[in-house]
DNA sequence: TGGATATTTCCTGCTT
DNA sequence: CAAGCAGGAAATATCC
């Protein structure tokens, strides 16, 4: 099945405009009824958004349609996109607990996917009615946004009865995975560069021979690929006028907070009394 | 809106 | 000589 299959011309419904849209856009059609198109842009759109690293994510294992991908379980997520697979499986399991209105989803005659011929007339008067009459909220740029769409506070606030996630009796149990999960993208996109530093010498499939310790009970590290690891951090924080002479001297100036101690030897840096999180016990 | 903080950029001099 | 290291100084970005 394909969106031409179920919406004929694709002028009646155009492309999700990912780089503006927000969560309404996303919740606005089930996920199940997405085209690979539509998949690719959600996609970008997340990495967009929540600023995911799209270094380890496999594109192609999403070349699929929203069925495809609403049947991925999380393990497959995580085969497809490493680390940044965990969390876009939570962010599509919100999705799609979010749909907007499921009564008029239902009432709209909306069935499983599959059952094309029924629903072509239908779906389509679905998402025009949902575009039409529901105005555009604001973009999810705040954290705090993004905490509350991912722990369904919003839905809390203005959940209607027939929401899938409020017959959920798991939803709490839900809800506290996705903040554990929103806490660990946070740590992977850790905004302070020593952190950035200790959470790839943390991933090994993000790290691909870029640091590497030396002494791992006394935090020493080295770093292997100086130009590499300068790129990296500068994908990071968009600039690709990044260097390692620009970034370490930004990881000298750690020397004098307790972050970092120095070592005597090129390329080596050891974690200081003030760093925390890469002791391997205390993880 | 202004201050604090964390880099980023540039530089000079020194070391490996 | 190239690549790093040490820090000072100033600019810039971001957060609160």
């Amino acid at each position: 099945m394909s969106w031409t299959d179920l919406f004929g011309n694709e002028e009646y419904y155009p492309a999700f405009e990912h780089q503006t849209a927000c969560d309404s856009y996303w919740t606005s059609v089930p996920p199940e009824y997405w085209t690979k198109r539509h998949v690719w842009e959600w996609l970008q759109f997340c990495c967009d958004q929540y600023k995911l690293d799209t270094s380890c994510i496999s594109f192609c294992h999403f070349n699929i349609s929203g069925l495809q991908l609403c049947s991925m379980t999380q393990e497959e997520f995580v085969e497809a996109a490493g680390v940044c697979g965990e969390y876009l499986y939570f962010i599509l399991q919100n999705v799609r607990a979010q749909v907007h209105c499921p009564s008029d989803c239902w009432r709209a005659g909306l069935r499983a996917p599959g059952d094309a011929e029924e629903t072509k007339a239908t779906i389509k008067d679905f998402t025009w009615k949902e575009r039409n009459s529901q105005p555009k909220e604001p973009c999810f740029l705040k954290t705090e946004t993004l905490m509350d769409s991912l722990t369904g506070a919003r839905l809390e606030k203005g959940r209607t009865s027939s929401a899938p996630v409020a017959q959920n009796g798991n939803y709490k149990k839900q809800s506290e995975e996705v903040k554990k999960c929103f806490t660990r993208k946070q740590r992977l996109q850790s905004s302070h560069l020593w952190e950035f530093v200790r959470d790839l010498l943390l991933s090994p499939e993000e790290n691909c021979g870029i640091l590497e310790w030396e002494d791992r009970e006394q935090g020493i590290f080295r770093v292997v690929k100086s130009e590499a690891l300068a790129k990296m951090w500068g994908q990071r924080k968009k600039n690709d006028r990044m260097t390692y002479e620009k970034l370490s001297r930004a990881l000298r100036y750690y020397y004098k907070t307790g972050i970092l101690e120095r070592v005597d030897r090129r390329l080596v840096y050891k974690f200081g009394k003030n760093a925390h999180g890469w002791q391997e016990d205390k993880l």
